[in-house]
Formats: structure tokens, sequence, C-alpha cells
DNA sequence: CACTAAACGAGACGGTACGTCGAGTCTTGGA
DNA sequence: TCCAAGACTCGACGTACCGTCTCGTTTAGTG
């Protein structure tokens, strides 16, 4: 589900058609110099002279650097991160948190730090962003939440916007400033002490 | 304690003297043209030229554009996000949590996401960053967990640098993804919700 | 015949061609501009503001600003000064002589000393300009004295070399170092004097 | 004889007298970066750096660089391309001719040819490059020729100035074009071919 | 012997132009 | 109609020197 497909949809097919040869070549020129530069270093031309394409047809099917790497990494995480059946909601979110702690921690979540940063100064990108990456998995997490009200797990007054943003922020919070590290601690610690905040009794101080 | 003040310690003053009024102008414009783009888009010609001084000078004294933005801005960040007395840790924390909504989800909020957005590619940014902002606060925030330790209001096994993550970590997240707003509701209610996570007996789960 | 020429010579045409429409303005702005500043103070940025030209377009194309000018002027010279038919050596050289000497006294001349004067830090620009501009005159020029060695005109032992500098030097020594004008005495009296140091019989010592 | 004799000039002395050390350190090391550099590409700032002075010392005294390099090394040229004694004027010219080659052909005249490079941008520097170099020069051989016709050696009708030209044009041609060497060669042949133009009784072709 | 006044080194200042890089657009010929 | 190649205009980069301007520090002579 790329923004080239969004863009060439609904066209009747005439004259020559996409070279799906030289957008293969051109995600994976991308990955492969991401591994050296950030994406805010990465130069269009690069990626072009690197994927032996030329800058018009980058520009034609992408608007821009963070959309293309978006393409090049964002299909396939899908279900890396998905939520997956579990006895209880506290277990279902408990083990996706895991599994988010691991995937942000590693070469995906500085990607994904780098696509935030550029779009500080492109707020496109960060539209983008969110709809390719978050807010499905957000829907997911909605779903898990509102099980777990129903069933008693949670408070029946718990904001779960809110809710997603304690249980996640942290995670990126970490990523992005890099002040502690996204390790096997967080994993185990993080989820205990952010769900205790979501149960049904808690305490008034 | 600013980049330009390490770079200039120690020495002995001999030729022409820094210009503090050049100083001065240099960061009054950083500040000036940054309420309109972004720092990725602000060129140091433009600065330059906005204050009258010479690109030279702006090199002469700090190393790249975020330096100058760090040295704009976080001085008089200071006092606005610090913490103040309170009755209790509880209550302390909760009042600096809403000063900090407030400060993030204004126009000082913005310049810090423009900051660690660079920092994405500038390790070295990040870095100052860290150092001159965040740890601070954050060296803050562990004395006032520690009273609320000692005292009983909060859990004795806390991990602290946790807890932080979890109070700020839906802030930044906010600041940085724009999912949702940093506004009164989010002042409101994130400081019930996390710190419920902390208190002395919280789960029956 | 311009450095542009050599350096695109023998390619296989791919891509967009150049703009001769830019190449035009490009010299035309830069003729314009002699007019009023020196080629030492002549600025490229200048000459790209007033072509209506990217800066890269002229580097792109000419190794230097001197390169620029010699393309700029020299196609149009190269009648103005050539050699023309006449009855004798002697007046072919003295007709010649007359050319040389209102053409250098005139703005061309003044280019020619801004080429020389760059060529005096810049060999290649020096050699540039003895290949396109003096070379050919001289070559011509020796085709006339050798006429005139044959027919009796001249000496029979000639230095034709030293004969050109004697003839021509004076004329160039005056552009240079300005201490005498050139003007309409010096056509009159240079040829006169000069030619006389090359004829035949000449001398009682 | 140097500018900033003429500037100090008529002062009353009072204050710190001028450093007679910081003048030969700025004259040793302008002539030390000139071995390696172009007076084009010779920057003040590091001839300041190179005779470890301030760059305002230089300016004080100094209008530009071609100022300071005449005072390096024209003080001295003074005896050595002097006319000296000679039975006869034809003689005495020989001798000039010969001693100038030299000189020009080697690393004084690569100064000149520098100066007078520098002056077609700057007419003030190849004014008193004229002044300090060749006037006086020319008035001596001013002399010779007045001489030379007083006693019917030279033509009666001689034009004295367009004859130093032709005498001198050759060598400077040659110095600022290169496209023939300043070699004993032409220091034998010029005087000949040359002085012969100027004799009593020539030829009517 | 202190005082005055200019020269000194150092180096920061506002500028201008440099030559390079990359952005995004345009224009060829060939597939 | 797409594609590669590569030219195009444009704007900013970080650097080098320019000539000017403070500074604090000599270094004479004068009072």
């Amino acid at each position: 589900m790329s923004f080239a497909y969004f863009r060439s949809d609904e066209k009747r097919p005439s004259g020559r058609p996409r070279s799906e040869l030289a957008r293969k070549s051109i995600l994976d020129a991308t990955a492969r110099l991401l591994q050296r530069v950030s994406l805010r270093n990465l130069a269009i031309e690069n990626i072009a002279r690197e994927a032996g394409v030329g800058k018009t047809t980058i520009y034609r099917w992408w608007p821009n650097k963070a959309a293309i790497v978006i393409d090049a990494f964002f299909e396939e995480v899908e279900q890396r991160t998905a939520f997956e059946r579990a006895p209880t909601a506290v277990e279902a979110i408990r083990d996706q948190v895991v599994r988010m702690v691991h995937t942000i921690g590693g070469p995906i979540g500085r990607i994904a730090a780098q696509i935030i940063a550029e779009g500080q100064s492109n707020p496109d990108v960060l539209a983008h962003f969110r709809e390719v990456f978050l807010l499905q998995r957000r829907a997911a997490a909605t779903e898990i939440f509102r099980t777990g009200i129903a069933n008693g797990e949670f408070r029946h007054d718990l904001d779960i916007e809110l809710a997603i943003d304690l249980i996640y922020g942290p995670i990126w919070y970490r990523l992005m400033v890099g002040h502690q590290p996204l390790d096997e601690e967080l994993a185990n610690r993080l989820p205990r002490l952010s769900i205790s905040a979501l149960l049904q009794v808690s305490v008034t101080a």
C-alpha cells in the first residue's frame, strides 16, 4: 500500500506501462543507502544514480524521499507488530508491547525516527507516516482496550487514546531522544508499570 | 551555559573582544525566523541577513544551526519548566507535568521538536540537547521521586528512570508525532493516570 | 574553436542537449559587464545573474572566467586583424600593423590586456590565449615575411620571430604598461620605423 | 624611496616610532611568499601571519599589495639596469639592452609581470610601477638618444619615445605573453636589429 | 619618572565571491 | 507513454580574504 499506488490509481492504462524493475531498484537502492546515511543526508540524486534510474522516474511516482522510505520498509512491518490472540486483554497488550520494544529498538525504529524527524519540517510526511504506520496499530489497540473494559479488566472510565500514549509514549520517547536504551529490561518492566495504571481498582492517594 | 561559552573558555583575552551585540541579534533573529520556518529550512544565510551580521561571525561561534537554536531558547526555558515547592511529591509532579504540557504544547515545544529532529542525523546535537535541557530536569524529577519513595507516597521498588519516561513519554510522543493534541485535557488527565501507576498500593489484578 | 568545444568533443549525444540560448546569453552578459569592470573584478555570480542563468551552467562549460572571455571576444576579432592582400610584403605588413594599432587601442585591446594579466597567475589561460589569438596571426605574418625575403624586400638572414616581436612588441608594451598612447601617430610611425630595420640594405654603421 | 616614506613625510615625530623590524619582516615575508604564489593569489592576511604582524600595520603603511612588492623588490634594481658609460651611444644602448634582457628574464621580471598584471585592474598600481621602475630608466635612455642624435649616430628626426618602445617593447612583450624566451640569443640579436632602425642613413625601399 | 601619543599584535567585525551540492523541472532520443 | 540521461534555474552551503574596527600592550619622546 504505497504512495505510488494511490497516485496511479484509477488511471486507464495507456502508453508504456510502469517499469516494475525501476520501482524495485529504487526501493532497493534506498534501503542500501540508508545503511550508511541518514534520511536527512540521503540525496534523491544519489538514489537515482545508485538505482541506475532517471530522477524524473522517482519524482513521477513519489512525492518526497520519506515516501520512498516508507514504501521500502513499512509494507512488511505490518505483521511484525500486529496484536495476536491472547487469553486476556492485559496479556495481549503486554505481548504486543514487548514486540514493539524489540521492533522499535532495531533498525526499523531507526528508520521510523528518521521519518518522524523529516516530518518536523514537512507535515505531509508526518501525516503519511501516521496513516501508514501508526493509525492501524492504534485502531487494533483500541479494539483490545474496548474488550478489556467490557470484561472488567480495565477501568470503565479509561481514556483509550491517552492509555495508548501512556503505554507507547515511553518507547517513542526513548527512540527519539536516546537518553535510555530500548532493551530487554524495558520490555519487561514497561508493560507491568504502565498497565497497572489502567486497571479496575486503583488507589486514591 | 551555551556552546559559545564552552568554546571561549579559559582564553586570555587578546584582540578585539567578542561583540555581545552581535551575539544577541543573532539569537534574536534566529528566534524570530523560527516562528515562520522549520529548523531544517532555516538558512544560516537568512539568520545573518536578518541579524545584520556576517556569516563568518556565526560560524565563528556556533558549530551548526541547532547549536544556535539551543542557545537562543533554552536560557529562557529554564525557569518555565522547573519544579516548584509543593506539600507532597505527587503534587509537585502533577504541577510540573501541567507546566510541561503547556510549555511543550507551545512555540517552545515546536523548537524542541525541531532540535530533536535535527538530532536524528547529528548525534552531537541530540547529546547537547539532552545535556542542557533534559538531564537537569530529569535530575530534579529524580529528587522528587526519591522523596516520594522515602515518605511512602510511591512504591518502594519504583524504577525512577522508567517512571519519568512513563510520565513525560506521552507528552514528547504527541509533540513529535502529532496524532493527538497537547491540550488542557491532557494536562488534566495525564498526571492523574500516570501517577496512579506509581503509588504505594495500587492494584488488584 | 572554444573551450567548450573541446570538452564536449566526441560524445554520443544523450540527455537534454546543451542550450544554445544559455551559451549566447552568458557570452553576451560577459561582454556587457566587461565594459564596466576588469576581468579581475568580474564576478561569475554577476555574469550568471546578468545572463539569467544558473552558476552551475557556467561552471559546467567553462573552467574559469578567462575562458569565457576568450570565447566571448575572439571569434569576432578574427577577421579584424587578419592580413590582407597587398602589392608588396612591406605594404601588407604596414597595413596590418595599422589595423592592429587600432584594434589593440580599442576595447578589444583592453580585453586582451585583462586576459594576459589573468594569465600571469594562470598559465593555462596564457597558453590558451596564445593558441587561439596569437599563434595564428604570427603564422600569417611569418608567411608574409617569407615572401618578402624571397622577393628581395627583406634581408635574407632575417630572424622572423624576432622581426615579429620588433613590430608588435611596442604595441603590446604600450597596451600593458600604458606609458604612451596607442594612437594615430603610433599607427603612422611605428611601421615606418620598425620595417626600416628589416630591409635589404639598410645601414651604414 | 618607498610609499611609506612619502606618506609619513613631514610629520612631527610623536608617539611610538615606526617599527623598522615590522617593516623588514613584512617585506621579507612578502618576498618569501612570492616564491610560491602569484601576486594575484598573495593574500595580505598571509603576509601578516607569515610576518608575525597585525594586518593593521600593513594597511597603515602600504595602500595595496603591489606597493609592498615594489618596496620589496625594486629599491635595489636601480643600479642593475642603469646605463653605464660607453664610447658611443649605440654601444651604451646595446649594453643596457643586454643587461635588461638578463634582468627581465630572471625573477625580477616575473615580479614585474605580476605587478603589471595587477595594474590592469588597478590604475594606481600601474602608475606607481611606471613611476618607480620605468620612468627613470626612460629618462636616462632619452639622454643617451639625445647624445646619439647630436653626434650624428642616429637619425636627426628620431622619435625618441617610439625608439625606446621599439627597443624595449619586444622584451616586455615576451615577458608578458611568453611565446618566446628571454634568452641569450635575444640579448645578442635584439639590439643589433632594433638599433639598425635608428641609424643615420637608412634605405627607402 | 610619570605622562602622552602613536604604533603594535591580535583577532572579531560586516561583507563579497568563491566553487560545490542538491533540489525539482525540462528536453532530448530510444523502447 | 515511459524511461535514461543529463541539461536547466535556483538557493544555500561553508570557506577565504577583504578592509575596518576595537582591544590591551609596548615604546619612544616631553614635561
